[in-house]
RNA sequence: GCCGCGUUCGUCUAGUUGGCCCAGGACGUAAGAUUUUCAUUCUUAAAAUCGCGGGUUCGAAUCCCGCACGCGGUACCA
């Protein structure tokens, strides 16, 4: 049986590649049959946030990733958050110690500091490993019965790792290979801290192994520990899972892996949720506030590192490749063997192409409900069929909800002010007498598509030799206050005869003949 | 510095056992078609000497070696 597992710290609002890390879980949970589980990794207390495990469990819920145990789903490996398991590591960190695998530390972090301060300034780098633990401040040199005093007159200590001296140590890693790493160039991690809480790495392979976890599937930072952790599954004699680092997900421009600042700067959420920060009040954008559908987020990232390989069907020398996908396909597609080694980087257009996509794919009830709740937010009264019928001749314009009020707005209301540029460019001299013609065809002519387009296009404008484009955009102009927007005739008719010739009447009354304004 | 990982169109990538690849798809870009306008849609195009240099081979993006560059790690943080 499958199980794996996200296990974010609650430093903070969870980032989008961590999102990634935890979609990639996830399919490949579902797709495997196996489960899904949340742990919350809060050893560090000093940098415990307020709110931000509630954000993470909120954010998933959104985009549809679902644990099946977990902080908030309970389950019989629980509790899943590391400082509920406090009492539980202590015991493995003494096997540890018992095996020889472990030892206690008393050097101070002020200590520490020094030392790297001294071997920076000989422009060397500090390690507290096989080669220097001799010299330092542990018992690994002080005689038993002094590190005995030591401890029971509360002198604080941490707990490290006693690496071999020279063995290569192997992470098999699925999609990289194998990963050889000399033990001699590891440092001891600290694995128990003098505050009584364990470390990442301990807590981590212990929660894994007691949760049963078979697959660790994480971002690549991980990788460079990953020897330590293979040596800790060894040292306790437990099965150690299967790894798999995942690529980097690296900022648009520029070098460096993305970060909150890229976003701020370049204008796009790296968080799925708005969040804001309790310490500073900071706010930072969420997919979710910015419009964008949970289903076109998770289409864009599974895509960004990972890819379903040749379509079924297409042919071998010109092979096509799937991209629009629905959590479903992704979890029958999904395979850790496609995903890539190299660092993808964020592409703001494509994730907006998904987006459009995937509100082109809403259900025009669903589109209809969304634009009539903005029009009563714009105090207006509209008939629910009225607002049916422009979201459905609407919709295909749109990208992201936000915009609907703003393309759609004339449908409500008649335009208060006309566009500048548009004037200069289409109300040319004489526009207002034929605007006034044309209120004349729309007052007598029978109001229906046929009979209008005949007498304005056919017999008004090109029998009269007079230039469509000008003609009819300034038309528009008059109704919509500016030059888009979709076909004339048919908008005319949705407005009604009335509201349209009160329209273009009180144009030629504020634009005037235009050429002359200021 | 040291250790590790990586390197195919601007971006995401296909390429898994060397020949079907003078490298395919998607986003973006450009042009055209459609439309009274904008958007949509459709068609087409430009775009990678497969990081560089050596080898192996009849034949290499694909195998080997070296180099360069990028990234990650190097905390009593995860």
């Amino acid at each position: 049986m499958v199980r794996v597992r996200f296990a974010p710290s609650p430093t903070g609002p969870l980032h989008i590649g961590g999102v990634r890390t935890a979609l990639y879980n996830y399919l490949f949970a579902r797709q495997q049959g196996g489960k899904m589980i949340l742990r919350i990794e809060d050893t560090d207390q000093t940098r415990f946030v307020p709110g931000a495990e509630q954000y993470i469990i909120e954010a998933f819920q959104w985009l549809g990733i679902e644990f099946d145990e977990g902080v908030h789903e309970g389950g019989p490996y629980g509790p899943y958050r590391q400082s509920d398991r406090k009492a539980l590591y202590r015991q493995y960190a003494d096997q540890l110690l018992e095996g020889g695998w472990a030892y206690y530390a008393f050097d101070r972090p002020e200590a520490l500091d020094a030392k790297r301060k001294e071997y920076e300034a000989e422009k060397k780098t500090f390690q507290y490993d096989c080669t220097t633990r001799q010299q330092m401040d542990n018992s690994l040199v002080l005689p038993a019965e002094e590190v005995q005093r030591r401890i029971e007159s509360g002198e604080p200590y941490v707990l490290r790792f006693k690496f071999p001296e020279n063995t290569d140590i192997t992470v098999h890693d699925l999609i990289r290979g194998d990963v050889t790493m000399n033990s001699r160039l590891l440092d001891d991690k600290v694995l128990f801290k003098s505050d009584g809480m364990p470390t990442y790495h301990l807590a981590n392979i212990v929660d894994d192994h007691l949760m049963e976890i078979t697959h660790v599937i994480r971002g690549e930072e991980w990788l460079p520990s990953a020897p330590l952790h293979v040596m800790l599954y060894e040292a306790f004699g437990w099965q150690a899972p299967q790894f798999a680092h995942l690529p980097l997900l690296l900022k648009p421009e520029g070098n460096g892996k993305l970060s909150k600042r890229d976003g701020d700067r370049l204008g796009f959420p790296v968080f799925p949720l708005e969040w804001h920060d309790p310490k500073s009040g900071e706010v930072s954008s969420g997919y979710r506030e910015q419009g964008y559908l949970p289903q076109a987020v998770v289409n864009m990232l599974a895509l960004l590192g990972w890819n379903p390989g040749k379509r079924e069907g297409g042919n071998g020398a010109n092979p096509v490749f799937q991209e629009m996908m629905t959590m479903e396909e992704l979890i029958r597609l999904f395979s850790i063997e496609h995903i890539s080694k190299n660092g993808a980087r964020f592409n703001l257009d494509k994730a907006r192409w998904f987006q459009h996509e995937y509100f082109q794919q809403l259900g025009d009830v669903q589109v209809a409900e969304m634009l009539g709740a903005q029009v009563r937010e714009h105090g207006i009264e509209a008939d629910a069929e009225y607002v049916a019928r422009v979201a459905g001749m609407m919709k295909e314009r749109i990208t992201f909800p936000s915009e609907l009020w703003d393309t759609c707005c004339y449908f409500f209301q008649a335009p208060t002010e006309y566009n500048e540029k548009d004037v200069a460019k289409r109300w040319q001299p004489g526009m207002p007498e034929h605007m006034r013609r044309i209120v004349e065809i729309l007052d007598t002519v029978p109001f229906e598509y046929d009979a209008l387009h005949k007498a304005i296009l056919e017999d008004y404008i090109k029998a009269g030799g007079l230039n469509t484009g000008a003609i009819m955009n300034s038309l528009r102009l008059a109704v919509v206050g500016r030059t888009v927007g979709p076909d004339m005739l048919t908008l005319i008719l949705m407005l009604g005869k009335e509201e349209t010739i009160g329209r273009v009447e009180r144009a030629v009354e504020k634009i005037g003949e235009g050429s002359e304004r200021e």
